[in-house]
DNA sequence: AACCGCAGAGAACGAGCGTTCTCAGATTCG
DNA sequence: CGAATCTGAGAACGCTCGTTCTCTGCGGTT
């Protein structure tokens, strides 16, 4: 066990499940050592403070669902379809057992207000999502506001289903992203309200 | 100060302005008293524990949120307004200066894991709202999905306005919604006369 | 005036946290 | 073989927090 590698990659997992789970400051750094196995000693040698390690987590979290997601759009057909795929992703996510919501929006209700250092980490994260989704929209024909209106409705579908415990929105999300694109693509006739706004 | 009702309103508030910008674990009750005050041993007197002052902030809120939101939608005309209302309710919310996101969503993803008194009150918060949009969609002549759709939307403003600071996610769920609900009551050629269902 | 009771201010307490230190045992190298 | 170095386990430290306690002084009643 000198790997120095292979010693990161426990400790973050083990923290990884432990902090969503539970939350981040409802987690000591002893309970990380229990569940990683590693010495309070060499973790600090790997991670100087708990916040490194909760930016490596995050960092983790992402990678991870960089990977999965973009797993479930390789086996999709054509853009609209990998479009209406996300939702597809986001309900087998909702249904597994241990889902309590979108990491990245837990951390910020947690620590956003005060680190700086997680707010730009959670930050780039869904900034980063809207442009692949933007920019799926735009494969599909759409525009970019189209991007932006799906991203909403994954957004609030992982927080609804979360505070809920109810999988199904995901559905809604697909079914009103579906009607969203075909609107915007045009098969079907539009009406034509395009940028009325009537606030402000 | 004698006033046993001052006392708690005043307690209410300072806590609730305290936990709103730094979040709920942040906050200690020694900085309750300094905002409010009150001196501990009165605010113990009334709150038994920081538990029953927490929930007690987010019935304030809740209460808050109904009266505010509700202003907005009275002075809006017809439910297909009203439903629109919402976004500029959202918007005009998340211009304000302190604007930190939904203090529900923030306070589940802190302690919705642990304390379930908390969980429960956000549960119902969503769950409420979630059913205000279902009962205003069919009023509008559109179904109980139509309803959860523009809930979804709703949501994720309120997540993503606040990750990005960038209150014009209001503008998007708005243009998604009017989308929405314009092809679910089919208004894209019908005049206003559609108003068969009245309710003034 | 004398007593009683209560309220305010904040010190005190016990627990838990992040972080550091100690120490015993293993390992390595001359 | 022996000495120097490293490592793991966990005790220790300093701090903060939620909660309780103590002490001091004021107000009301007779």
């Amino acid at each position: 066990m000198i790997d120095e590698h292979e010693v990161r990659d426990r400790i973050v997992a083990a923290a990884d499940a432990l902090y969503y789970a539970r939350g981040i400051h409802e987690v000591g750094m002893d309970a990380v050592r229990a569940a990683s196995g590693i010495s309070l000693k060499r973790i600090y040698s790997v991670f100087p403070s708990k916040a490194d390690l909760v930016v490596a987590v995050l960092g983790e979290r992402r990678h991870v669902w960089d990977r999965d997601l973009g797993r479930s759009l390789a086996s999709a057909d054509g853009a609209r379809g990998r479009l209406l795929a996300i939702f597809d992703f986001l309900r087998t996510w909702f249904e597994t057992d241990d889902f309590r919501g979108c990491f990245f929006i837990n951390t910020y209700g947690e620590s956003g207000a005060t680190s700086e250092a997680v707010h730009a980490v959670v930050r780039q994260q869904k900034a980063d999502f809207q442009a692949l989704v933007e920019r799926l929209a735009l494969e599909a024909g759409g525009t970019e506001m189209l991007g932006r209106q799906l991203s909403l409705l994954a957004e609030g579908a992982q927080t609804s289903a979360a505070i809920a415990g109810d999988p199904s929105w995901a559905d809604d999300g697909r079914a009103a992203a579906e009607a969203l694109i075909d609107l915007a693509i045009g098969t079907v006739a539009a009406p034509a309200s395009g940028s009325a706004r009537t606030h402000a």
